[in-house]
RNA sequence: GGGGCCGUAGCUCAAUCGGUUAGAGCAGCGGACUCAUAAUCCGUUGGUUGCCAGUUCGAGUCUGGCCGGCCCUACCA
């Protein structure tokens, strides 16, 4: 029976190129969309940018430029990227259009019917130099709690506490650096509680969501009265203005999954299909891929929108877990924080598929790329063993027809057709992992069954030609069972295999019925085994391209514009210090109890620390150039207090002020946070 | 602080409802072969299932505690 399936990958924002972290899910979904095709099911794969919000605004006035067109650049560039990866959509469109207007103001319109949109007043700092309001992460300021300066607008990095923006010291917008000022504005809800009832239904019926992914729901959010959903924002916003609150707009998380139905409506105008076939029918599975990031939008607050809207709910929400490399978080500084288009410049696209692939399961687990296991795992697996199966046989049979008649095979043909359910039903549940264990365990057998018939013994006697012939058959036939299997997630080696054998695959039921009497071409190589030089190359490209490159996400790593040059000029010692050797620095906070000008000094100030009590240092400092020693007098810093006393010209040295930066106008004292006493040692 | 997930061979992972002697692949080691991209084939080493207790005729699996890792959340579950 054929089914009706659309499948989504998440929409990735406009904001930055992508990445081998994307990779994950595009490559995911696009396996399985490829796997549901060659099955024979109706099937689109859908994706689009997702254009709005803050961000982008902010960016393309950074650019000089309108959002339009970073908008139209960025997707030029996804695309080019997926493409790359053999990934293919069969539509991927853009949050920023009509169709995608029209379903926000459709659906809008049902939430609001329904009675589950409220309107309140937010108060949030407005930057009156840029005319925007600022989300927390664009405003900066001095912690409310430490007082360490230069903090984010809702949490500080330094003592870990969280707050408002408002509660800031001295907040500044990161845009304009202009003072913000705190405006209210009336934004609108969504009332989640009220269906708080149906999300406990379909969250919990154990059909639509991972077991772990239920567990979680229950256990953080649904255990609780949902929270209103604030899904608008007052101007100035990049987004869609919405009919019955002008000057308003969606908050980009509100249109951004409606980018999936809007998408799906570009491609039923250019296909004259009805939208309602694949979002208003109970015949059509809806499926959606995401990272375990989004979970909460994807299986609360999205289920909540398309039941009231009277949308197809998604059959399931397909989620996976991070990728990383080498066992670590994706890093620029090593260069792991590899993107698809540097990638693509060294290495074969298949081989992260595959890769891929074989790490794949239903679980929400990490998943990580180690390079040494990428290259061990390709080489052996698809060179080695797949690929080697018909470089073995078909230069025997080289512009030969094969066989007429399925020779005798001791059953390996049968034996690989009837694992077509087994293995389908793995790629259906997102088992991909488990299913490359099937086709490989194919792909030995192949390989033991050459060794057997010993065809290049055969070769040699020319009254044994047909047996050769029916080797070869027999060979070559199992090697494109296994290519079958294989197809969605290596569509190149499918290409390849179809012209070495003159017939195409279509089908997942072509590994049912071996291939008779086609012509055998000359064979081409298929895969060469992973150049490690090539994977180096990656690497180091990967480290040039990003320090001040596009921002390639709007994550934590880059929103502080931390550039990589203070590490560079003053590179990590990269020696290891212990525990034990880092408590023989005894460092203790002090008080500039007296400070001096010394007299014939170019660099150094004379500084009278107390500890405490009658505990003074005399210290000699190089911080002339920067501070005075009226400024200083009454501070507290932070000093080395067993450092061995020196003697200097100047007289003796007992210790040592603690300071950042590479000198001349660029000394920063550290200071303690308010509180600490003189006398109190550093952990 | 609270919660979730996880811990099985050197590495990556299996093991149905609690059921026989915990299995594969890769790596390693020994051999064979020489058609094939230094590929392949045969054989083989390797385990206190993180630790401790408990339930049970029987525990990798269930319960409690501890250790370790990842993640989510935060004067909330």
């Amino acid at each position: 029976m054929s089914r009706r399936i659309l499948v989504t990958a998440a929409l990735p924002y406009a904001n930055g190129p992508i990445h081998i972290g994307h990779l994950v899910e595009y490559i995911q979904t696009d396996i399985w969309v490829r796997f549901q095709k060659l099955r024979g099911h109706r099937c689109l794969y859908i994706c689009a940018d997702d254009t709005h919000g803050t961000a982008i605004m902010i960016r393309a006035r950074q650019e000089g430029r309108s959002e339009e067109e970073l908008i139209a650049d960025m997707r030029e560039q996804h695309v080019r990227d997926f493409a790359a990866f053999d990934i293919e959509f069969d539509n991927y469109g853009s949050t920023h259009c009509d169709e995608n207007r029209e379903l926000c103001e459709q659906i809008w319109k049902s939430v609001t019917d329904a009675g589950l949109v409220i309107e309140k007043p937010v108060e949030q700092l407005y930057d009156p130099e840029a005319e925007t309001f600022l989300a927390d992460r664009f405003v900066k300021g001095t912690c409310p709690v430490c007082k360490t300066p230069d903090q984010n607008g809702d949490h500080c990095e330094k003592c870990l506490s969280n707050y408002t923006p408002k509660e800031l010291i001295d907040p500044k917008s990161r845009l304009s650096g202009a003072t913000p000022i705190l405006h209210e504005a009336p934004h609108r809800f969504i009332q989640l509680e009220q269906l708080h009832e149906f999300l406990d239904e379909w969250t919990q019926s154990g059909e639509h969501l991972q077991p772990e992914i239920a567990n979680y729901l229950k256990g953080h959010f649904l255990g609780d009265e949902l929270r209103d959903w604030d899904v608008t924002r007052p101007p100035a916003y990049f987004g869609f203005e919405i009919p019955d609150f002008p000057g308003n707009y969606w908050y980009v998380w509100f249109d951004a999954p409606i980018g999936y139905i809007g998408s799906t409506h570009q491609w039923c105008k250019e296909h004259g299909e009805s939208l309602d076939v694949w979002w208003r029918s109970p015949d059509c599975e809806v499926h959606h891929f995401i990272g375990k990031d989004i979970t909460y939008f994807h299986t609360l607050f999205w289920p909540g929108i398309l039941k009231t809207a009277g949308l197809n709910l998604p059959e399931k929400v397909h989620i996976h877990g991070f990728l990383t490399v080498d066992g670590e978080k994706m890093s620029k500084s090593k260069g792991t924080f590899i993107q698809a288009s540097t990638y693509a410049d060294h290495l074969n696209p298949s081989y992260l598929r595959y890769f891929f692939a074989s790490k794949l399961s239903s679980k929400v687990d990490d998943l990580d790329l180690n390079l040494d296991e990428f290259k061990a795992k390709v080489d052996s697996d698809l060179v080695g063993k797949v690929v080697n199966i018909a470089s073995r046989c078909a230069k025997f049979v080289a512009d030969q027809p094969l066989s007429n008649e399925y020779p005798d095979d001791g059953g390996l043909f049968q034996q690989a057709a009837d694992a077509a359910d087994r293995i389908a039903e793995l790629y259906e549940n997102c088992d991909y992992s488990a299913a490359i264990r099937e086709i490989m365990l194919l792909a030995d057998r192949a390989n033991q069954y050459i060794e057997a018939k010993e065809p290049w013994t055969l070769r040699k006697d020319e009254s044994r030609q047909d047996e050769l012939r029916d080797v070869c058959t027999v060979g070559l036939n199992l090697f494109r069972q296994i290519v079958v299997y294989l197809g969605p997630v290596l569509p190149r080696l499918v290409n390849q295999t179809d012209e070495l054998l003159s017939e195409p695959i279509r089908q997942w039921d072509d590994a049912r019925s071996p291939l008779l009497g086609t012509t055998v071409n000359q064979f081409q190589h298929m895969l060469k085994r992973v150049d490690p030089q090539q994977v180096e190359k990656m690497i180091d490209d990967s480290k040039e391209t990003l320090p001040g490159g596009e921002a390639p996400q709007p994550s934590t790593l880059n929103q502080y514009n931390d550039g990589p040059e203070s590490l560079a000029a003053e590179p990590m010692s990269g020696e290891e210090c212990t525990f034990d050797d880092f408590m023989k620095v005894d460092m203790r906070v002090a008080r500039v109890v007296e400070a001096n000008h010394v007299e014939g000094a170019d660099k150094l100030l004379q500084l009278t620390l107390s500890l405490g009590g009658d505990e003074t240092r005399n210290v000699f400092a190089g911080i002339k150039s920067v501070y005075d020693p009226e400024q200083l007098v009454g501070r507290l810093v932070i000093c080395c207090a067993n450092l061995a006393p020196r003697k200097m010209r100047f007289g003796l040295s007992e210790g040592m002020v603690l300071a950042s930066g590479p000198g001349g106008k660029d000394i920063f004292l550290l200071n303690p946070d308010d509180g600490a006493k003189p006398g109190m040692r550093v952990h």
